[in-house]
DNA sequence: TTATTATACCTAGCCATACTAGGTATGTCA
DNA sequence: TGACATACCTAGTATGGCTAGGTATAATAA
């Protein structure tokens, strides 16, 4: 990651929410979809990754099926109705946090 | 505070670092102000508070003094050089980091 | 006067979260 | 065949904010 990781907090899950949003896929492919996306301003790890996935599985927010893609079996992961509602929760409360640091930081038109 | 916790993570310090390169503060001062000009959005602890400014100070980003404010002796934290320096590169890392979740989150012109 | 509340500072321990570092297995390419 | 990328997994670690408690003073209400 090319920003300090602390930032990462938070964001995360909300991240991969966001891309399973737009397009079913396997973990590995997260990562590096993540990165390109990103202009490699994010590196998530697969430490990072799969437990997050593990997570959002039991809450129900995404599932999980082995497909075979490219001639392998991968286990690709696909978001719910209550994963929908949730992201559009998170992404809201991502702009109000956003929004309030910025305005914290530009006071005064710095 | 109004959003996530897990959002603060990395951006106390710099948030705490930003209002005393504008304002030598005391530390229950510097939650109001927080509170104030994030709109209610920052409503951040003492617990997290204290120990930041004692992480600052031993870093030497700060400096402190006690002083008589409103017939009343408080400690006051005032930013260093080096504290201004840290902080410019932790604005810069901030808006690297939310163009990078902006990126992936309005990917589609969503 | 006394009780309550706000101010002001502090810290030990808790908990959530990302990472490190290791493991396993398969496919590709020199 | 050996090296590397792909693909998944997890135990343990480190960080960082919070909870919940403490102390002390000043202002205000009963």
């Amino acid at each position: 990651m090319a920003v300090d990781k602390g930032y990462m907090s938070g964001s995360a899950r909300m991240l991969v929410l966001n891309l399973l949003n737009e397009k079913s896929q396997y973990g590995y492919e997260l990562i590096k979809t993540l990165k390109q996306r990103s202009n490699d301003v994010f590196d998530m790890k697969e430490g990072t990754l799969y437990p997050i996935l593990h997570k959002l599985e039991n809450d129900e927010l995404i599932s999980s099926s082995n497909q075979e893609v490219s001639g392998r079996v991968r286990k690709v992961y696909c978001i719910t109705d209550k994963g929908q509602r949730v992201l559009a929760r998170e992404r809201e409360e991502w702009r109000e946090f956003s929004v309030a640091v910025n305005q914290v930081l530009t006071f005064g038109g710095i």
